[in-house]
DNA sequence: TCCCTGACAGAAG
DNA sequence: CCTTCTGCCAGGG
């Protein structure tokens, strides 16, 4: 069917879905890869949504300079962090280690 | 219905 | 480098 066109916090799930294990993207990429570059503080606030959600793994988001900006939202200030370092990712700080050798950049095949 | 807030980003000074 | 302001869309009071 066509419909490819679906809610905007739909949109964030799905994509946020497709991070790979062990990347890491921001929420700007997000935004952008849906069709909206500036409406990253949607996808913060959809994420807020999606935190009710096992399949979003919200914890692979963070901020453009690989800042665990949400990880205060996830229960537990360490939960965010235990996460990616789960997954291999390294974070000092609140922060993402080597954020740029990480970061997975969002197909925006995502939507035709 | 109007006003404010929000897990951001980017530009300007 | 840091600080301040605006824009984006949606939800809550």
């Amino acid at each position: 069917m066509i419909s490819g066109e679906k809610n905007f916090f739909e949109k964030v799930y799905e994509l946020v879905r497709q991070i790979p294990y062990g990347r890491v993207t921001s929420y700007g990429a997000i935004a952008k890869a849906i069709g909206s570059p500036q409406s990253a503080r949607m996808v913060g606030w959809a994420m807020n949504a999606s935190h009710k959600l096992e399949d979003v793994p919200a914890h692979r988001v963070v901020n453009r300079i690989g800042l665990l900006s949400g990880k205060h939202h996830f229960g537990d200030s360490n939960a965010m962090q235990n996460s990616l370092e789960a997954e291999g990712v390294l974070v000092s700080d609140n922060k993402v280690e080597d954020f740029d050798k990480y970061f997975w950049d969002p197909p925006v095949n995502l939507n035709p």
